[in-house]
DNA sequence: GTCTATATCTGGATAGAC
DNA sequence: GTCTATCCAGATATAGAC
């Protein structure tokens, strides 16, 4: 059973996204978060103490899918694959969960005052895992001589745009919201950019060959 | 000679672009832009009447630069030249003008509320400009089928990146700012995965063949 | 637990002296 | 043209009735 407190907790949450993403933190009022949710302006303290904690809620609920993205380079794999689904993972949160990406976003943009140090951390270790992953496929001569740091950051702004700049890219296209053969072409872009521009193998190991890695 | 006029607008209007970067519209107080230019506040109000009139000063300052980014695609060229000469151009806009890269990058994502339409369709133009060439060139059999849209948002995404999310930057390559090297690292990178990943001819027409296309 | 009414404070903007 | 002193709108946050 759902209590009113977490119904009313979830109504919050979710308009503070779409708000917090929408206006950015200080233009956004708690009255306006209030009124989205259906809910009189003093609930929003009641459960949530202060607008920066709420703001703060919503920051931490993208925390964990971004690191989830990672998970491909989390377990043995061919470069080809993990980057792939990587960058699958990376647009589908761009998709799914379009206003915490742009509140996270904006706080990276902003020097990420909000972000305690051990979320930086966090982010920061997996980044810096996943980026040692391909240094190492570098040298074993798995894939061409790329900068693994500036590769992840093109990956990173590719993917994140779809969510960060939903604007610019709804002008551009002429389209209000993309649908999914919209979304699946974006995959197979930045996948083609990354798998042929550091001339990954994209051949799958053979029955045998697999076999032999055991 | 430089009046104390100009003098004084050109300080408002560099400490504005660091603030409105660094915070946001909304969180930026004119009395910390006095400060920073060294002026009392009312001087802000004298020379540029509202904060949000001087936002859009800033935001105006882009605007040219980054239309001009775009001035390989108003030429006649080859498909590896053009891109090549884009993608320098527009890292060095999020490295020359990292401020003003940001308040534009916000303004986007938030659905570019202070744009007039006139910036905004000319803008738009050029976007749509570029995207027909890079049509052109696949129609032409001169780079692969890549859909042109989703090529040139992860252009944009990939070279904005370093303006826009420079803390992101800093802290993973553990750098408080990138170098020379660093900047052409990333243009390495990101045309290595643009021209590679569309199968773009790089090698240089012969004088005979340039002959012969006149 | 919920909401009306209100306190309090921050920050954009300006009047008016110099 | 410049700046001190001040105004006041608007937003966060809460007291206290229900």
């Amino acid at each position: 059973m759902t209590s009113i407190r977490e119904r009313n907790q979830e109504l919050i949450l979710r308009a503070a996204s779409e708000e917090f993403a929408d206006k950015g933190f200080a233009a956004t009022k708690t009255s306006d978060i209030a009124a989205k949710a259906g809910l009189p302006k003093p609930n929003v303290y009641y459960y949530f103490k202060s607008k920066e904690n709420l703001y703060r809620e919503v920051l931490e609920s993208i925390i964990e899918p971004l690191l989830a993205a990672s998970a491909p380079f989390n377990q043995p794999g061919r470069p080809a694959e993990v980057l792939k689904a990587y960058i699958r993972s990376k647009i589908r949160i761009s998709r799914e969960l379009p206003f915490a990406s742009k509140v996270f976003a904006s706080e990276i943009m902003h020097g990420a005052p909000h972000l305690s140090p051990e979320q930086t951390e966090q982010l920061n270790a997996q980044a810096k895992h996943n980026i040692s992953c391909i240094q190492r496929w570098i040298d074993q001569g798995l894939m061409a001589k790329v900068d693994p740091h500036h590769l992840m950051f093109s990956i990173w702004a590719a993917t994140q745009t779809y969510a960060d700049f939903d604007w610019q890219i709804s002008t551009v296209t002429g389209k209000g919201s993309l649908d999914d053969e919209d979304y699946e072409a974006a995959v197979r872009t930045i996948t083609r950019l990354v798998i042929k521009g550091c001339d990954i193998d994209e051949t799958v190991p053979s029955a045998s060959e697999q076999v032999s890695n055991a």
